[in-house]
DNA sequence: CACACCTCCGAAAACGTTTTCGTGTTGACA
DNA sequence: TGTCAACACGAAAACGTTTTCGGAGGTGTG
């Protein structure tokens, strides 16, 4: 139960100054070869390692970044956060993880928590409480405050800071003009509500897919689902009232909610009606049949927000250069699979 | 781009030393109101907070503590921090998590990199490879320094620390003794290794069941998946090799694979065999037909594991109290879903 | 011998707090 | 007027580092 050992402890048993001791373990020159070999086995010999907070606050900075999401539990934010957490654990980065669980205030108490020095930048994706309040103070503070923040997925226009999305619009695009190109004409969207901001813009890209093949747009086949409770109904009301031979959901818990509620109804997929999801996470993959979808790679993504954020970081060591903020877009891709026909 | 301020700022632009600041506030007596007022509406002013790092450095203590998992992608694992973070944030600690990728080197670096004053306690599941290596000194050196552990889920027996986990053989067993009382006896089981403790225990519950209930053991009908690669093959075999009338998986990609492999050998789920799987995961919920399964609750041995982990760390703080561990035993459930008769 | 120049080391400041202790200024009271 | 307590504040240490600067002692050179 012996404490960490620290550089005033060796010096006082070695009978020198700290000075020599930090000197003699960071291979300074000024050392004599004699002590510093003396210092170096002894503090070997007691397992010296340097204590981080001390360093942190030395240093100003704590190298550590941290990364605000909204849920855990969606497999795209893990995947983020496994990228995220690849690259800066290269470059000898910690990495706080902080759920917002989609509320504002949660966001906020975390941003305020930790801009107090504990680290050394942000990797955020919006709650959905914060896009749908439009109310990003914190953000702007702790940027006016010199700490770098590198948005991804759920952003805004409102920010200026550098980010990471993929091209939503152009992606619900792609997959709607997929199905169209199989000859399906009568295509719902499951979307979420307008204020997410990702929602929106992929129904937007449906809809222009639509425009541009001249196939009329009826709203009786677009849906935005508020709250995640019960939209299964939502969903079987859309099967029974309307003809439907091809669906694109924003996410991939529509896509295998609709393939669900399809075939209660009696209605094969990809037979009957042809499905098309977002995101590539686990349960496209392993669901049966599996599902079609656009992958929107979250590794790629977090690995990407890291690499801007540490570039950021990095660069402020010399200070004095130009503000600058870059918006990347990462390319997505249509994996087809059996959910369509 | 004003920096953060500081104590210092504040004392030098109100002319009264470091101190009386600080006394200020922290609303101490010893400060005349009208001083203290005056304080605090500069600090407030300048949007003024205390410095974390400084603070942890005064105080020997970070609030924040680490969680160590193997793969974020597992969604047990995802919950289980999700339920970490709920406690600790509520008790104004942070969370750090860190990922192994089942490998032995990074669970040792990681664990290295964040002892040294950065945090104050680890949660963990231990990675495959270093439950395969049976090397746990980077474990026992953390406790020696007197830093707090708690392992869940993938404990092992040869470290002494506070541990959180699911009565593994029990729960297999329960779920072997269903598929026995619906009338099946020519039960598989896919497994993982021997050394990944949780397949073995699992395995052991299986055999118990069997043994109970004068059913024969065929070994045939036990395999043991070791990479995760192309264990399709192996399900196949398994399944055109032997009459099988149900399986057991442990986990839940070993139990939809399952599904998927019978269903191209023209098997039907449950109909034609029936299927528990382990983890109460999304995939279980989301496939069709949606899986039985031992739902094994995850944010419950997060929030569980995180008491125990802040306890020790409340106590510490008087210290002289004797050392004591204790194994939480989380219950598991058994989820009746489509996939069993 | 005087001077310059190494070599090797220690003192001290700095990072931003909190807290203990000391001290100067009041006012009250004998 | 002298004593004492209460009040209000400041100095300094401490947490554990790194780094700058200066100094002591020795060696070489003119």
């Amino acid at each position: 139960m012996r404490r960490k050992v620290t550089l005033k402890q060796i010096a006082k048993e070695l009978d020198v100054s700290i000075s020599t001791v930090s000197k003699s373990l960071r291979d300074s020159t000024e050392i004599s070869e004699d002590t510093r070999q003396k210092v170096q086995a002894f503090a070997k010999l007691y397992n010296y390692k340097p204590n981080n907070i001390a360093l942190s606050l030395k240093n100003r900075r704590s190298k550590t970044i941290c990364i605000i999401i909204p849920e855990i539990i969606h497999h795209f934010f893990a995947t983020v956060i496994s990228g995220v957490e690849h690259v800066a654990n290269e470059k000898g980065y910690n990495v706080i993880v902080c759920l917002s669980d989609e509320s504002f205030d949660k966001e906020v108490i975390n941003m305020e928590m930790l801009a107090n020095g504990s680290i050394d930048g942000f990797i955020m994706s919006l709650s959905k409480e914060t896009q749908q309040k439009r109310d990003f103070h914190h953000i702007t503070e702790v940027i006016n405050q010199g700490m770098p923040v590198v948005m991804f997925d759920r952003v805004t226009n409102d920010i200026l800071c550098d980010k990471v999305i993929i091209d939503d619009n152009l992606a619900a695009f792609n997959a709607t003009q997929l199905l169209i190109d199989k000859g399906f004409n009568r295509i719902a969207i499951i979307s979420t509500v307008d204020y997410v901001s990702v929602g929106k813009l992929r129904t937007e890209g449906y809809i222009k897919a639509l425009k541009t093949n001249d196939i009329t747009i009826d709203e009786n086949l677009i849906i935005k689902i508020e709250d995640t409770d019960n939209f299964e109904i939502q969903i079987e009301n859309l099967l029974t009232d309307n003809t439907i031979d091809a669906i694109f959901a924003v996410n991939e818990i529509f896509a295998v909610t609709a393939i669900k509620v399809a075939s209660r109804l009696g209605k094969k997929v990809p037979e009957d009606i042809s499905i098309i999801g977002f995101t590539d996470g686990i349960i496209s993959k392993y669901s049966s049949p599996s599902i079609t979808t656009v992958s929107q790679n979250g590794i790629k993504m977090g690995e990407k927000a890291a690499k801007m954020l540490l570039e950021k970081l990095e660069i402020e060591e010399d200070d004095d250069y130009e503000e600058q903020y870059k918006t990347e877009v990462i390319e997505t891709e249509l994996v087809e699979r059996e959910s369509t026909i």
